[in-house]
DNA sequence: CTGATTAAAGCACGATCGTACGAGGATCGC
DNA sequence: GCGATCCTCGTACGATCGTGCTTTAATCAG
């Protein structure tokens, strides 16, 4: 790897760390150069704007997250099973990825109205993610896991509530009960995908 | 009312709505200063810091949330009904309170990492959320509406994920179809609630 | 109406923001 | 090992940040 890509990979795997403690907006170029020791005009270098570092900082994530959610759970056998595997990594993942709260969580609010590449790239990912669950849950209808009639868009709607419910719990609240809260709701969200 | 105070109010006001757009942290003494036609001296005299801005901005939307969601709802009849108006209230209001997302909801991502008075404030106010949901919850269990051994904590827990689900597909993905799936989803909790 | 209080403006401050440019030193292909 | 390329830095810019102070104008109590 060139010396230039291996900074900026660096680089970005501090910002998403910053980021996950002070948003997406609350980077700063100043305080990144910092908090890596380089300088600022340095740092800037690798990206010709704040925005860049910004998409960057939601593509890694992006990265970490097939690597660590995405992959584990295709590697499991199709159907519930998959599911299972996805919700599980999932949590862990938002519970133990990051210094402070998910990234994706925290840039969602931040971004929903500020148009532009770096909403562009998180609405994306976001659909992206939605898309691959329902697809996961349709697998298990297949399978015959989930009843036939089952509305696989509706299970990932509440899928993603149940996370977003977890993050809200866990990192605003401090509430130590919220993975546990979570997985009841996934429990119940399982059986109901079961049978009517 | 006084002078002092009126004006205090209208800016107020106005930084809701500002920070329903950029967040609590986006909001500046300059802009809102523009915004409201005033000077950033002038305005700032009014709050003696920035800290306390953001708070006045939490409590009037606390103010708000109280008029539009939970007065109309504790002015319905006890149990399910009541639950019922507080969820059609609770997400009317979000829909429709705000030019941009929610503040509370943008807030609680921001604040997460962010010891002081404003975090403070905002966690007073979603955990006394939570305890009415619970509250009403349980006035439904009472009545016989909803079965005895429900846990009440966790329908608050879920109910909380459907409305965070419905925000994010607001308004992040701009998904039409949103207000109906948060409508499926807590019908399925009420069912749920009614029978095991 | 008048005297005391208070609201608002003007201006200034140090700090930090994102971004630009040019020079020096390191890295790499050959 | 040399020449071209690529990092990284120092420095600088205009703008804007949050926050004081001082002065004028409006409000309010008696």
């Amino acid at each position: 790897m060139p010396k230039g890509a291996q900074t900026r990979r660096a680089i970005v795997d501090d910002a998403v760390q910053v980021a996950s403690k002070v948003g997406l907006n609350g980077l700063t170029i100043g305080q990144l150069a910092t908090h890596t020791g380089m300088s600022k005009s340095g740092l800037f270098a690798h990206f010709q704007s704040k925005e860049a570092l910004q998409v960057g900082v939601l593509e890694r994530t992006r990265e970490w997250f097939v690597a660590d959610v995405m992959a584990p759970a295709l590697a499991a056998p199709r159907g519930e099973p998959r599911l299972q595997v996805l919700y599980e990594r999932w949590r862990n993942w938002v519970d133990h990825a990051f210094d402070g709260g998910c990234v994706l969580v925290a840039a969602a609010s931040e971004l929903d109205d500020t148009p532009g590449m770096v909403r562009d790239s998180l609405v994306r990912m976001e659909f992206d993610l939605h898309e691959s669950i329902a697809t996961v849950a349709a697998g298990a209808v297949r399978e015959g896991h989930f009843r036939a009639d089952l509305d696989v868009e509706q299970l990932a709607f509440e899928l993603r509530g149940i996370m977003l419910a977890h993050h809200h719990a866990a990192r605003l609240l401090r509430d130590a009960g919220a993975g546990e809260r979570a997985d009841q709701a996934f429990a119940a969200l399982l059986s109901r995908a079961r049978s009517a």
